[in-house]
DNA sequence: TCCGTCACCGCAATCGTTTGCGGCGGCAGC
DNA sequence: GCTGCCGCCGCAAACGATTGCGGTGACGGA
């Protein structure tokens, strides 16, 4: 292990160290040292501030291995993330390393690229490495691997995707899916195309379902080869959107399940010749920062993906203190912009 | 900890459960399954196979607590980058974390947002997760932190961004920008300005550094006014494109040392009435995966991300083994599209 | 027959921390 | 003055893995 603050290039101060300087035993520095109070009251005020001082100019560190030996918590939690370069999952990433520092946990993250053999693969070296719990970004319905942990008792969050019986955080995607069908049913199309995602995520089945819950409560059917499934990347979006544009009658707006999809679906239509907003309206989702600054703003339903991974790291933070874990789904917002409504800088309901 | 994957609920197997089950000591046990084939070689190869053979069926995961505790290494590297939003970072994350994880270690990464309290922080708080080493994303020419943590002898290995005495692995920058700069003379632009990043990192620094040496040695000279310093962002981008473009003569070339930057200018260029690729030229570093995406493909000065970082956590590897650190500087390409020569599909310098 | 060599394995200490238990005072109550 | 209680602290046993050292047995050579 590196040579730590306490000095130089001596060895790191350990309880030991500090006990020998303090004239206690290393059990007192220990309670003296802990961060649980009620454990603290075990010694008085006035040896508990001088072990305090010397620990602090010995510069002592607990080292985690005793600890974690001793206790069985190794005081990190493992994340699962499809990709770490996907902005959505970043952010949500961002977000529980936060809550997870600021609880003194820490996190160690691992890709798993959406495929089913490297989720068990990642995840099993995440449980190697002894993390207290797990959060997965990566929940897919049709894999076992958030029941398979389940099952071994492992304390389990999942982020963004949601599974039938499994705690979750994520937007209420079907009333995010709502909010962009009620808008461009608002703004008067009714001929509309859906790019849906990919079939194993709940986030594109859930969007999807509830956009098309809004045209049905209009009265307007959208025809199921209307909405394709896609790859949740730019090339998807495009790829989705060329055969959209190839239907008759051509639909006259495009709801991506994702903004990056969104944006290749922008792509395909100038590419058709027709103008995003003008001919063809485009809404994305999740409202990346990218979003607002493309050449025709594009209308996206905002998630709080900052949010949504704060509370998932709280909601596993939670179950590893005992509490019951539940599920919430975040309120989405609509950020509309020119891409379906020219002319508009940018306005947002909140 | 959670329960391991030996069995449903049990606690985990550890190295005397398998010694008891193989009627064996649990040194023998931990030679026998140690990575290290000398060390394996203190067992008979036919115990040896009688031990791994329980191991497997008990489900055997070595906890990392204890063999850090014994040897002193984490096997965990420390990873410290700006944002991990920022889609560059990320990806030279991933490049360092394959690269950790094929060698049997783990990365635990922290954000700091290039901020020089946080820095410190962040590094200390890894420290005292007693991380066996750490990688820089963040290093500044204005701060202290690197020169900190050597003269501690943590060891250390800088990614991105260079500094004077440090062992680093970037691109070359320098060349990197010469390329832009060799490009836009070529194509007979004589009057251009540059976003030059922030003051702090060396990437914007010889990036600017490397296209004004084109640019002179060419017989052009580049006056101050026209490279102005920038956020690495969107916002700061289009802030110093606007300042350009305010510049009687106006130039008809603008090089953003990054990428998202670059998508700004292009932003405050369109803003303007003017029109990408057209009107005024635009280059970008990076070659995100978005660059080629955009409405007007970027052009831009491809960077090996991955490559990046896989080098990085290789030299630092190499480092812990007591092999000499060498910096490395990964050569640069230039990838040409229609933000500078109008009608270009997409054909990159190899 | 005896000794030396060597391969293989066990012994036990060690890393640093946590925590149940018990001891030792001092103090109050009777 | 004795007992009981309680606050404060020390003792020692874990947790699981690694490793220098020494022991045991087999085997070969003389």
């Amino acid at each position: 292990m590196a040579p730590q603050s306490g000095g130089s290039l001596r060895p790191p101060a350990t309880l030991a160290t500090v006990a020998r300087r303090a004239g206690v035993h290393v059990s007192t520095v220990s309670r003296a040292l802990s961060p649980d109070e009620t454990v603290r009251r075990g010694v008085s005020a006035a040896t508990a501030a001088h072990i305090q001082a010397i620990a602090d100019e010995l510069g002592y560190q607990p080292n985690p291995a005793g600890a974690a030996l001793r206790t069985g918590r190794s005081q990190m939690l493992g994340v699962l993330v499809p990709r770490l370069t996907d902005i959505v999952l970043a952010t949500i990433y961002e977000g529980i390393d936060a809550a997870a520092s600021a609880a003194g946990y820490h996190t160690v993250v691992a890709n798993t690229g959406d495929d089913l053999d490297l989720q068990h693969t990642r995840a099993d070296a995440l449980l190697a490495r002894r993390v207290d719990g797990l959060i997965l970004g990566d929940a897919r319905t049709d894999s076992t691997l958030a029941a398979d942990l389940a099952r071994r008792g492992i304390p389990l969050v999942l982020v963004s995707r949601r599974l039938p019986r499994r705690v979750s955080v994520t937007t209420d995607d079907l009333l995010g899916g709502r909010l962009a069908g009620e808008h461009l049913v608002g703004i008067g199309h009714r001929r509309v195309g859906v790019v849906a995602g990919e079939r194993y995520a709940s986030t594109g089945l859930e969007r999807t379902a509830g956009f098309l819950a809004a045209y049905e409560e209009a009265g307007l059917v959208v025809p199921d080869r209307y909405a394709v499934t896609s790859r949740f990347d730019v090339a998807g979006g495009r790829a989705a959107a060329e055969q959209l544009l190839g239907l008759r009658p051509r639909p006259t707006a495009i709801f991506a399940v994702n903004d990056f999809a969104a944006i290749g679906v922008m792509g395909a239509v100038r590419d058709a010749g027709l103008r995003v907003g003008e001919d063809v309206a485009v809404v994305g989702y999740n409202d990346v920062p990218l979003a607002a600054e493309l050449p025709v703003a594009l209308t996206s339903v905002h998630a709080p993906m900052f949010d949504m991974g704060r509370e998932a790291a709280a909601t596993l933070l939670g179950i590893l203190d005992g509490r019951p874990g539940r599920s919430r789904r975040l309120p989405p917002t609509l950020a509309v912009r020119a891409s379906t409504v020219p002319g508009t800088q940018d306005r947002s309901t909140a």
